[in-house]
DNA sequence: GGGTTTTCTGGAATTAATCAAGTTAACAGT
DNA sequence: ACTGTTAACTTGATTAATTCCAGAAAACCC
């Protein structure tokens, strides 16, 4: 787990200046991978008090334009974030009980990034949401 | 394209009342695939006349439940629907302008559904959405 | 430390969608 | 065809997520 100090580095190489409310999103979407926006104020305020929820929102929308975070958007769900960044992984989501979980890529390169016939378009990235149950679910 | 007739097939078939809301839904969304709720209850009104917008999203639903229309969330858009239901095809939307468009299955199976590691979940379904330009905005 | 620019606060507004109660209409069975 | 039952639609209010806005606060370059 990264600490203050990490956040503080990873803010300044993006040019962002290094608030309260953003090292404590960043902690915080550490601390909590797939949490959305409503669980992240929660845990924000938990840790400096006071922080409006645009602020959360704003830090967001930056942090995430930045680079330092990953909005996700599974359907049936609002907008939710993940720290883990750059890197190739999708993510299954629970047909039952919305849990959201980590896949990494099956075959080691971009999955189906190679679509057959893309009418013209110029694709540039592939996003793949797997549904299913997640083992507390399938079981029941 | 489908005719006032093969809709009511559609519905019977699916034990679903004919009525004619579902019939212009049938017939709006057939026309304009991944519209949204909104546009869709353009069209319909402009048909019908006065429709309420609940017994459109009413509509909706219960087309989708019963899988005579597919519901898609793309990331950074509102719900939308489309006819194209039971083939496995997936969609791409344009970064710049939003547009969405159809893409069929690479590879001829369910792509990337055989994920490395799932973390225990059993996965029956993936879902791809690929990001890219239309031809009008990759030009520009 | 001072000035500039970005960020945060507080509150209102917007949008998409759902809920709820009552009325209307489809259709199965006579 | 007529009627009863049940599903569907109307109207209006409500919720939830997010954005807009103007002013106050604070980060950081010098």
């Amino acid at each position: 787990m990264p600490t203050a100090s990490d956040f503080r580095q990873l803010l300044r190489a993006a040019s962002l200046r290094v608030t309260g409310p953003r090292l404590a999103v960043l902690s915080a979407v550490h601390a909590h991978p797939h949490a959305d926006t409503d669980s992240i104020i929660g845990v924000v305020r938990g840790e400096l008090g006071g922080v409006s929820h645009q602020a959360v929102y704003d830090v967001l929308r930056a942090l995430t334009g930045a680079g330092l975070l990953r909005r996700i958007e599974p359907p049936g769900s609002v907008a939710r974030y993940e720290a883990r960044v750059g890197d190739n992984h999708h993510h299954v989501v629970c047909r039952s009980c919305g849990v959201i979980a980590d896949v990494d890529c099956a075959v080691g390169f971009a999955p189906c990034l190679t679509a057959s016939d893309a009418n013209g378009f110029v694709i540039d990235e592939a996003e793949v949401v797997y549904r299913g149950l997640c083992p507390g679910c399938s079981r029941a």
